[in-house]
DNA sequence: TGTATGCAATATGTATACAATATAAGGCAG
DNA sequence: CTGCCTTATATTGTATACATATTGCATACA
């Protein structure tokens, strides 16, 4: 087919910003691209014009596309508002969901479920990412959708170090936030809207942590390093 | 300059989807539009693709561009949510209002203010539109915006009739609408979050009565016309 | 008469060439 | 040597021509 081009094109910049490989801030030259994805750049140009109107880049006139950033302000946005629209959809997703969009929700958390177990943690972060997306395509409120998709890709990007965990501790949170994905699949499948929001506020509270201390990471210990680490430096 | 052209072009169809000169689900032709503003097809496009971002208008492979419909469904939604968004927004806009914007937000005011004073409906509607978008301007939450704006189009292509008042008792309504975004001014400017809160929430249920009843009026009286009326029918 | 099929017309999608704008380098004056 | 202006280069914006897809209509057949 020759229109999948594009939407493949599109999938594949989705996920590089989603995976950091391109880093927040950076440069999308669209020649470049065009080569890469075997087009020309009218077509590429409208692929940014979509991924602009989903908040993955900025657009400024005459300077073309820019991964969007992970500033202060966005941050603190961030933190702010996700329990208020994490929240809703869940309650909205309750009343709202399919049954074809329920059995794509357990798919998710089955691929979900298996990258954490193989510890495939730029994987984990994707499926996880698609579940949450699922959840607000439930909820059917073209209000709120735009909001919690862009939620989620500054999540993603966030909680890229959350599904690669360092410590036994670290391992059980994540096994945790695979139960609570469970419970909410129970929840929402049962229509039991207040179960599925509070699950989700714990959901939250969980992941926040985590990405909290991406951001603002424990501080190096205030030792110099050992001699023998010294002599081999440089 | 040339390049406003393009902006020119994105303010006018904003405008008529605003104003319902475009209705919901009419299609937008590429050659005559781009005929109409003098510029190619090509720029016209990533116009529509702006447009489809903002959440103006649809687009689909192949079929083109259309404007968002109003149907059960996205009513149903914007009813339900419309309180939530624009609470939130409110206290945000108390916080992280700038001076700028506050001066921004007055003379809006005083736009509106004239318009339903000459009962110039159609503008009193876009400067209301446009009052409560420097509102989202303020919160400063790159988050919520996108689905403000979502609900402010409808919001402002339902309230079409709100300025256009009947009755006395009606436009003691309207009165009351300025009499109210007078006191939000107030409230954030001296950030009265709380205040702006309530106050926000009284707008909403002002503007939700007049709002229901454009989407289901009231029944037509059950008694045929008289007997001269139907003299002169057809 | 109803339906299916193929063709024509129209509209959208893409490629390429050219124009305008921004960025960076280099030269000149102070 | 520093600051600014000029110019060269790279990148984005626009127009046009062509390719492809959809839609509607006409015609043929059941």
């Amino acid at each position: 087919m020759t229109t999948s081009r594009k939407s493949q094109c599109l999938d594949a910049i989705r996920h590089q910003i989603l995976s950091l490989a391109l880093p927040p801030g950076s440069d999308l030259d669209e020649a470049k691209l065009g080569a890469e994805f075997g087009m020309s750049r009218t077509p590429l140009r409208e692929v940014l014009q979509k991924l602009a109107g989903e908040g993955f880049v900025n657009i400024t006139q005459n300077k073309g596309a820019k991964v969007v950033s992970m500033d202060m302000a966005m941050m603190r946005s961030f933190f702010q508002t996700a329990p208020l629209i994490y929240a809703n959809i869940a309650r909205l997703a309750c009343e709202n969901r399919s049954l074809p969009q329920l059995k794509a929700l357990k798919i998710s958390q089955q691929h979900f479920k298996m990258a954490t177990r193989n510890n495939d943690s730029a994987q984990a972060a994707m499926h996880n990412h698609q579940f949450h997306h699922i959840i607000g395509d439930m909820s059917q409120n073209c209000y709120l959708i735009p909001s919690l998709q862009r939620m989620l890709i500054d999540h993603t990007r966030l909680s890229q170090t959350f599904y690669r965990p360092a410590s036994p501790a670290e391992s059980a949170l994540v096994r945790q936030a695979c139960e609570q994905h469970d419970q909410m699949i129970a929840a929402i499948e049962n229509r039991h809207a207040e179960v599925a929001v509070d699950l989700t506020l714990q959901h939250w509270a969980l992941s926040q942590d985590r990405m909290e201390r991406f951001v603002r990471p424990d501080p190096l210990p205030v030792e110099l390093a050992s001699p023998k680490e010294t002599a081999n430096a440089i």
